[in-house]
DNA sequence: TATTTAATTAAACGTATGATTAAATAAACC
DNA sequence: GGTTTATTTAATCATACGTTTAATTAAATA
């Protein structure tokens, strides 16, 4: 039990100052696991190891700590699929951007839950950046891959670059989220090679479903 | 502004008796849309026209009512696909079960937030129906669907039956409560035969995708 | 060195929440 | 008709929450 940094005040400068830092990386897995209102600011400040007003000093509220987060956790997944996107024209490209979207997802578990969360709170708090700095976003990129895809004919014309664009937003997404009670339901075990080939199996259910 | 039923004591039998039925309707709706955590009991019991004490006298707690509301919400979803699964064993068995899955989630509009809350909801507070009673029932239908069609030749040998039973649910429950983001990201208008569209291109992708 | 600014703590505030209780009233039962 | 039981209301309880404030300390500045 050490009692340094027990009194208030300016902290010494030999310390981090990554106080702000400590609490993005708290709030960003208590958000994910249990939902915005289910955390409270004291559980995130422990989980932090930080005084709880301090949430109040970097952040202005509860809702600006969350803001924040989600911010900083998610814009970084919709700009590396835009280099994807713009990175090549080939017949690799759709494979790509699938791979790479799904293999972002399995490495930062805390992003599919953040996702369907706010996806599915309607009517919600901050529901402005998630549509117009996320959704938007990854929807324009997607949907211009889609037609990109179209017209090279790597997927069949008649289908409808919206809907498609969904259905593989949900390939991708929904199974990362539901893992933990697959592994109940159907006792998956998740093993070292589990990811790629859950990766490979969605990869080919979408481009096959899609294909002309 | 009627004054009548503001004193206490045991209703006149006039009444009809269906505090219950009220309490368990209002809370379907309130915790669809906005999470167990964001509705408070006095929401429930304001949306019902009820007492707030009701809850506690019929159900015991709001965990209790929130129960009660996801059983009754959710079981007879299982219980029609097991029998459209026990029905037929030809070619369009697959497309049926498809079918009247999509179908009666786009006919009642609270059943896929209520899944996919639970999905989310990671070490929640009733996860044991929603894993026991709902995921594992369906889990076992779907795989048992699969593996048939598998025998038959009419999805490809290689698929792994829960991945392919994952990919489904995917398809068929995520667009439903991704609808209101894509109408706001794609300006989709939800016309009268949106949903009929929807379920046929969502249902030639699956076929088509995990077909040999 | 003296003063101002930045970062932190502990304590408190007002409110909303889930839950409980006592009283009240009509139905059900004997 | 008298007693018991079922259903409802209003009031209250303790707690947890988001937020605010005042005090405190060291860094930064002059």
């Amino acid at each position: 039990m050490e009692t340094i940094k027990k009194q208030p005040g300016r902290p010494p400068a030999g310390g981090d100052q990554a106080v702000r830092q400590q609490l993005l990386t708290a709030a960003r897995g208590l958000f994910a696991k249990q939902g915005y209102d289910a955390v409270s600011i004291r559980a995130v400040a422990e989980a932090a190891r930080v005084n709880p007003a301090m949430i109040h000093y970097y952040f202005g509220s509860k809702q600006g700590l969350y803001e924040a987060m989600l911010a900083a956790t998610l814009a970084p997944l919709i700009e590396r699929l835009g280099q994807v996107l713009s990175a090549g024209d080939d017949a690799s490209a759709l494979r790509n951007f699938f791979a790479l979207y799904m293999r972002t997802l399995g490495a930062n578990p805390w992003m599919p839950p953040l996702i369907l969360r706010e996806v599915v709170a309607e009517g919600g708090r901050l529901r402005a950046w998630f549509i117009q700095q996320f959704a938007s976003k990854g929807g324009g990129l997607l949907t211009r891959l889609i037609q990109r895809e179209q017209a090279a004919g790597r997927i069949r014309a008649d289908a409808d670059p919206s809907m498609t664009a969904l259905s593989m937003v949900s390939l991708a997404v929904f199974p990362f989220v539901a893992m933990p009670v697959a592994s109940e339901v159907f006792g998956m075990r998740v093993k070292d090679d589990y990811l790629d080939r859950f990766i490979a199996h969605t990869e080919r259910v979408f481009l096959q479903g899609v294909s002309p």
